[in-house]
Parts: C-alpha cells; sequence; structure tokens
DNA sequence: CGCAGGCCCTGGTAGC
DNA sequence: TGCTACCAGGGCCTGC
C-alpha cells in the first residue's frame, strides 16, 4: 500500500529514466484509471502525446511529472498502483492500465493497478501544483513543512486522533502502516480525542512519523507481497522495521505485551495495549 | 466549516 | 471441488 516512503521511492526511480524524455504514444487500457481526469479519456491521451517531461515531484502520495508548456501530470497509485520501467518489447501484463511509450531506445512506462483505487491526470498549469490537489497538506518530508501550525491543526480537531493523522488535509502521506507504527513509537492510542492531547504529545506523534517514515525511505519502502515494488519490480525491505503493523498475537517490542488488533473506521489499527492505552484507561 | 460513514475495486483466502 | 463471504484500504462524496 504505498504511502509516503513507498511513493517517495517511485518518485526517485523515475526521475532518472523520465525527465528529459518525450513521451510519444499514450494507450489508456482501462477507463477507471483516468476517471479523474474531466474531459475524458481521448482528451487524456491527446494532452499527454508528444510531452516533454521536465521533472517529478511529490507531495504527500502524490506525485505528478512537469510537462513543457506548465502542465502536469498527475499520479495516484491507490492501494496496488505501479509505475513500472519497462523495455519496449516487454508485452502489458493483465493489470496495466496506462502504457507510456517513447521514440527513444529507453524504458517505456507502465502504469499497473490491480485493484484500481489509483489514477492518472492531465492538470492544466499543474506545474508547480496541480488543482487537483490544493487541498492536499504539505509532508513532512516539505521543507515548507510548518510543524507548530501542523500541531495547532491537529488539536483542533476533536476525533480520534488515528483519523486526524490520516487525514490527508491536516498532514500528508501518513496512511494506515505507518499512523499505527507512528502511535506505537509515541505510545498514544488511536482512539484518544486529538484535542485532548497535550501539544508535546502532538508534537512526538509528528516526530516519530516522520522519524518512521524517514527510515522506511531508507529501505526502500514496505512490501506485504508483490502488489508494492519500486520502478525495477523490487521490494521494499522496511517490512522487518515494523513494531505492531501486522503482528497481532506478537510480543510487543518494547513491553512483551500480545499485540491487539481492533477493527477502526473500517480498517486494522495494530497496538500495544499496555504501551498506548486507551482514553478510559488513561486516567 | 467539522465530522462520520458509505462507496469504489480485485485477488486471495477462509469456511462450508 | 466449488461456492460464498470477507478482507486489504485511500480518497472522494454525501448528509448531518
Amino acid at each position: 500500500m504505498p504511502e509516503l516512503p513507498e511513493v517517495e521511492t517511485i518518485a526517485a526511480g523515475l526521475r532518472p529514466w523520465v525527465v528529459g524524455r518525450q513521451i510519444a504514444t499514450v494507450r489508456v487500457l482501462h477507463p477507471r484509471a483516468v476517471r479523474r481526469h474531466g474531459s475524458g479519456q481521448s482528451d487524456f491521451e491527446a494532452q499527454l502525446t508528444g510531452r516533454l517531461v521536465e521533472g517529478v515531484r511529490r507531495r504527500g502520495k502524490y506525485l505528478w511529472f512537469q510537462l513543457d508548456g506548465g502542465d502536469a501530470a498527475l499520479i495516484h497509485l491507490g492501494m496496488s498502483g505501479q509505475m513500472l520501467l519497462r523495455a519496449a518489447y516487454v508485452r502489458p501484463g493483465p493489470h496495466v492500465r496506462i502504457q507510456l511509450d517513447y521514440a527513444d531506445s529507453g524504458p517505456h512506462l507502465h502504469f499497473v493497478d490491480q485493484r484500481t483505487f489509483g489514477h492518472m491526470l492531465v492538470s492544466r498549469g499543474g506545474y508547480e501544483l496541480p488543482a487537483p490537489i490544493q487541498h492536499i497538506a504539505v509532508d513532512p518530508f516539505d521543507e515548507s513543512f510548518d510543524v507548530d501550525a501542523t500541531v495547532a491543526r491537529v488539536r483542533r480537531r476533536s476525533s480520534e486522533v488515528k483519523r486526524v493523522l490520516l487525514d490527508q488535509t491536516v498532514v500528508s502521506g501518513i496512511g494506515n502502516i505507518y499512523a499505527d507504527e507512528a502511535l506505537w513509537r509515541a505510545r498514544i492510542h488511536f482512539a484518544r480525542p486529538a484535542n485532548r492531547l497535550p501539544r508535546a504529545r502532538v508534537r512526538d506523534l509528528l516526530y516519530e512519523a516522520t522519524t518512521v517514515m524517514a527510515e522506511a525511505v531508507r529501505a526502500g519502502g514496505t512490501s506485504f507481497d508483490d502488489l508494492y515494488v519500486d520502478v525495477n519490480g523490487r521490494s521494499g525491505y522496511f517490512e522487518r522495521g515494523l513494531n505492531v503493523y501486522g503482528r497481532e498475537g506478537r510480543p510487543c517490542p518494547r513491553c512483551g505485551a500480545t499485540i491487539r488488533r481492533a477493527r477502526f473506521t473500517n480498517r486494522s489499527s495494530f497496538f500495544c495495549p499496555r504501551c498506548q492505552r486507551s482514553p478510559r484507561q488513561a486516567h
């Protein structure tokens, strides 16, 4: 599941292969992959054909190609999206949704997405920041990230703190895996109301989220299966760095208590019941 | 504006 | 073996 570290790994992997090259042919193989491109599939193909990619940028879980003429090709990988560099002779696999072919002898690019939650679109004038993601907050790795402002924004919300951590308009890039890991590191229960946490605790939490994601970037991201791989099809190896996520029934690496799984907003939360006291136990 | 819940989607697997 | 039910979950949308 691509969160910030996985998207960063992919953006960095793409950069040397796509910047400075001209997209020769665009093939949309599944209409759902361009459902957010307002003016339709053929317009998407027309907009992207012949364009020179000048840069690759990322904010949170989104990445985009900066195109000549000031536009952008925006990409969100959803849950299972991949950007794969493939030699021109490689025929598209079953889940290839969009093919970007080049006229030069370098590799082509396949947007692969089994579960079709991902998408691409062309954003007019989106070079610096595509319009569809102007509501997405900066992520902790952005040079303009403001810790104090983010702490304040988190503490204005009355929802459970994990919900707020996952809200991409508050802080971007954090998904279910790194939210659970950050909460465990900061010893905070996922259901604590955000506005009842002291400023210093929220600051700790953001620090831990940033740290765990930085470690994951160094490991090339987290791969549970072959749904997340880098641009060359290789898995990341941060799974061994996880302390709670996916580890129900195993001992907490810090205190030895048995890690539990809870249903939370229709997804799983993994936590240590001793290190992370629930709101009712907290006082 | 904040908040909570539903929906989109596919492949793998558990259970009968 | 073949069926059904459920699970993974990010972000958009709706209704309050």
